[in-house]
DNA sequence: TACAATTAAATTGCACACAATTAAATATCG
DNA sequence: CGATATTTAATTGTGTGCAATTTAATTGTA
């Protein structure tokens, strides 16, 4: 089996297939998503919080590498869909609390099931899906720190 | 090995992995563009065109899974930059073919070695790579069959 | 041939991403 | 203590994505 150099075409690509992928992924979650009112990164950064219902803007930010320009107006619409309310911390004012309110922590045990509807419809087995998201997480370590190397 | 029902932590999900890792690529790719004036879809409407330097909007958004909402304003600043022409086509008027400026052809020739250059970045060998667009790809076929299947 | 149905782009409106800048609060250092 | 530097969000502006609608051209059909 050959392995030649990269080509242009744009089947070849896996920037591309990666693309395209991401964006077929957003499609697959919106119907479900959309019946409880979240756009799909929304429905990020609630994955975010119900793991800790406590977080700054920046905490947010840094699991999904997300920065303040994204994030801003987004918490500005989950809370006014009153799943998230953002206080000033008393200690430091200028960091921005995100909190769950009791709707935000109810919806919790409506998403639940979606994970797996989700697994189903990407038709990969558990141990297939955990193999694929470390190869996408050391392809995203290795994009990040190739950045940091201003060599070629 | 056990293989536990899927859970909601976001270093678990794989559609977090996926979007993840496409915006780090975004970013990757983003020195490289910016210095000869494209954005990372406009690169990949580039990359269509230099397989077939006449196509239609519908025929270009076929190949990338774009509609003409997204690809309209897209083509139109790629027009602004001098690397393609819009042009009704004369035997079916609703009809824009794109076509390849001198310049957009040109360009070709000096976008040669990036793909080279990311393969490097991502760290992966041809083969690892080669693989991983297969995976992807089955990926978004899955995905997007799903949406067609009104049941569960 | 009229005329409804279909097709192809464009338009509109909303929600990200992200670079760059700004503003406010806190930390640091002379 | 006070000036400066740093940190944190917010803001601004540009460019996607995409649903929904509109407009114009073509096709199908009675």
């Amino acid at each position: 089996m050959k392995s030649d150099s990269p080509t242009l075409k744009i089947e070849d690509q896996l920037c591309f297939a990666l693309y395209a992928a991401t964006l077929s992924m957003s499609k697959a979650y919106k119907p479900y998503l959309e019946a409880v009112g979240l756009t799909y990164p929304q429905y990020l950064v609630m994955l975010v919080l119900w793991e800790n219902e406590h977080q700054s803007v920046s905490e947010i930010g840094e699991q999904l590498f997300l920065d303040s320009g994204t994030l801003t107006p987004l918490l500005k619409r989950l809370e006014a869909s009153a799943y998230v309310k953002r206080t000033r911390d008393a200690t430091d004012e200028r960091r921005v609390i995100v909190s769950l309110t009791a709707k935000g922590k109810a919806l919790k045990k409506k998403i639940l099931p979606l994970p797996s509807k989700m697994l189903k419809a990407t038709q990969c087995s558990m141990g297939d899906a955990k193999q694929l998201v470390k190869v996408l997480g050391d392809l995203r370590v290795n994009l990040l720190d190739s950045l940091n190397q201003q060599d070629t």
